[in-house]
DNA sequence: GCCAACGTTGGC
DNA sequence: GCCAACGTTGGC
């Protein structure tokens, strides 16, 4: 099983988006790194936090995990779409996505700043200068360091069901 | 809004 | 294949 990082913008999409409706195809990838990801190291039942970025507290917001293969993103192919991409047709798609399952929400979010705080969490793919990732792969270690951190235990009212 | 960092594009 | 110009990301 892998860990990973998952960026979003929460004016687009945000952790009480993904509780409302449960499950989600990530689109929008257009970075062929991350593009590699979800098609050759992600697996059904990884984990994953959500990460706000691009807004007033970047952070991670929740929990989630994957639970789909990879699949065509069709938004690539619809010119009216934003993430629009004329290199990608349906006979030769070239980014592809999966579909997360909400697992909880966070009930305090745990601020970039304070993931840069902790010197356990240092080499931290998403903590470093210049990462453009949308996506990054979380180690194991830093994955239950940050778990740690979550108290009190992410509660039983935001989890969807055990 | 600024700007550092990095990815992509395209001329040569 | 090089690299300058440009675009995007995303923290601050």
């Amino acid at each position: 099983m892998k860990y990973w990082l998952m960026k979003n913008e929460p004016e687009a999409f945000s952790i009480d988006d993904l509780a409302r409706v449960k499950v989600e195809p990530w689109d929008g990838i257009r970075n062929y790194q991350v593009r590699n990801f979800i098609r050759d190291e992600m697996s059904i039942r990884d984990q994953a936090f959500f990460y706000h970025s691009s807004c007033k507290v970047p952070g991670i917001v929740g929990l989630m995990e994957i639970c789909s293969e990879a699949y065509p993103d069709h938004t690539a192919f619809d010119p009216d779409e934003f993430y629009y991409d004329p290199k990608s047709r349906p006979e030769n798609p070239v980014w592809l996505m999966r579909d997360v399952k909400f697992i909880a929400k966070l009930d305090e979010p745990i601020t970039l700043r304070e993931l840069r705080r902790h010197p356990q969490l240092e080499g931290m793919r998403v903590l470093q200068k210049g990462n453009r990732l949308s996506i990054t792969p979380v180690d194991k270690m830093h994955w239950d360091f940050i778990r740690t951190l979550m108290s009190p235990p992410v509660s039983k009212q935001t989890r969807s069901n055990d």
